[in-house]
RNA sequence: AGAGAGAUGGCUGAGUGGUUGAAAGCGGCGGUCUUGAAAACCGUUGAAGCGGCAACGUUUCCGGGGGUUCGAAUCCCUCUCUCUCUGCCA
């Protein structure tokens, strides 16, 4: 969520920001005058509260002498009323102020391209390049079913269509991409933590994925838990209502889970095997980092998971999102894009984000900050994701782009220590 | 799922209505001592909000929410979570 007093001290500001994420500003002035209210309250009920404290060391005072109260007594019970009355109001005030911040998105980095929807975001950087070949390319629907390692219509026959079943090599070469991707990221500095896929309301809400999101997850009603949409959640939630020693910033996790999203609305698109699945494999990157340094690690971030893509010696690129594209609680977003040689065009196979004091307000992560005069304040960390990748779109790329003229996979040279085998 | 116990500051752990934001110990930080270190001793050490340029003042916070009271960590209700035992199960 957005700062408070950012909204009351700098409304223009935030308002402009706004407007280039296409979001209405005017939800600023209605913010502005509940804030206006709540701080009215707060003083109103301080003053009295003060009163009242005082008054009743008074009391006390006079009743351990054996006096008569009685009169103070009285005087207090009216102030005790009127207090309970006011801080009804600021509650009240408090929860309409939250709910409106709830939907409203981080604000763009300066540094991020202005634009109107996603055909203005911008492509800054392509590696390798497209292999021509001179036989026909299979989809790797094609392959999976012809090399008998995936099978859509049984994992719909389990659990219905976006559910896919891997089997044999397959599942092998899943597993050694996963095991790789983990051995990479340890190597960049990442500590691999293995989280819950299932997590409570709370963490939700810290990582801002609820209430705005809350119709695209998998909900358990009989429990209140969700299933995770990405290891994001859980890792952020590491540290909720935590305050971290500056010196060991940046904290940097990785950690493999299953995804899930119930994709709701996005029935029809790209239903065609892993292109847009209910269940997917990822290795998420996390990083816990100092305000002053959040972009740079971004950058490292973003090359931590495109070493991936270069080990793999996958064609691919990389787009920065424009101002009305990016996620709802980053403020900048770099997309990395696999080529589909079946499908002849690019698929997202990793998001990586700043999301700055986005999430860490709400989850509570901070670290100790020591200011000149050598007195200490707290102060949100900032907080950047990415994928390290989803695998289920980099399979797609993977296969197509190693197939053979006999229609067999070749397994790339850096995956074969893990699948013990050079060929599918 | 049944029975019981509990939730207090970075940690351990006192505290059952009136200077208790909270004893004590540990840890952390600063200092004395020391060539240096350890030990010992002394001091210091929570968060959030509001007001203030600041010094500082003030309010709130002892799992969450509500209640009783002039006054609650302390009494009542409720929810959540954790632990132990039994049952079930990977």
């Amino acid at each position: 969520m957005l700062d408070v007093k950012l909204i009351r001290d700098n409304p223009e500001f935030v308002k402009s920001k706004l407007k280039l994420r296409n979001e209405n500003p005017d939800i600023i002035d209605k913010i502005q005058e509940l804030d206006r209210i709540r701080l009215e309250f707060i003083r109103k009920s301080e003053t009295l509260k003060e009163l009242k404290n005082s008054v009743s060391d008074e009391i006390a005072v006079i009743k351990k002498s054996k006096g008569d109260a009685s009169g103070k007594i009285s005087e207090m019970k009216k102030v005790a009323e009127e207090i309970k009355t006011l801080d009804e109001g600021l509650r009240n005030t408090d929860s309409e102020i939250d709910i409106l911040l709830k939907y409203i998105p981080n604000l763009p980095h300066d540094s991020v391209p202005e634009g109107k929807s996603e055909k203005d975001n911008v492509q800054i950087l392509e590696w390798g390049e497209k292999k021509t070949v001179d036989f026909r390319i299979s989809d790797h629907i094609e392959l999976g079913k012809k090399l008998d390692i995936l099978d859509f219509e049984r994992g719909a026959k389990i659990s219905g269509s976006g559910f896919s079943l891997y089997k044999g090599k397959g599942a092998k070469l899943e597993r050694a991409l996963i095991n790789f991707m983990l051995d990479e990221q340890i190597k960049n500095g990442y500590t691999e933590v293995m989280t819950p896929v299932l997590v409570s309301r709370a963490s939700m809400e810290a990582a801002e994925k609820v209430p705005k999101f809350e119709d695209d997850m998998y909900y358990m009603e009989k429990d209140d838990l969700f299933a995770i949409p990405t290891a994001e959640v859980p890792i952020l939630n590491i540290h909720r209502d935590e305050i971290l020693k500056p010196e060991d910033l940046p904290v940097k996790y990785c950690g493999f889970t299953n995804c899930f999203r119930r994709e709701a609305g996005s029935y029809g698109k790209d239903t065609k095997g892993f292109l847009r699945v209910h269940q997917f494999n990822k290795v998420e990157l996390i990083n816990f980092c100092l305000p002053e340094n959040s972009y740079t690690e971004l950058e490292k971030m973003l090359e931590d998971a495109l070493g991936i893509l270069r080990k793999l010696n996958i064609y691919h690129r990389v787009i920065e999102l424009c101002s009305a594209d990016i996620g709802f609680a980053a403020a900048k977003c770099y997309d990395i894009e696999v080529w589909s040689y079946a499908e002849n065009k690019w698929l997202e196979t990793s998001s990586v984000s700043n999301c700055t004091d986005f999430q860490t307000r709400r989850a509570m992560v901070r670290y100790r900050k020591v200011l000149e005069s050598n007195k200490t304040r707290t102060e949100f960390v900032h907080a950047l994701n990415g994928s390290g990748l989803a695998t289920s779109r980099l399979m797609v790329a993977l296969l197509e782009a190693y197939q053979t003229e006999s229609g067999n996979i070749s397994v790339p040279e850096v995956l074969r220590s893990y699948t013990g085998f050079d060929v599918i």
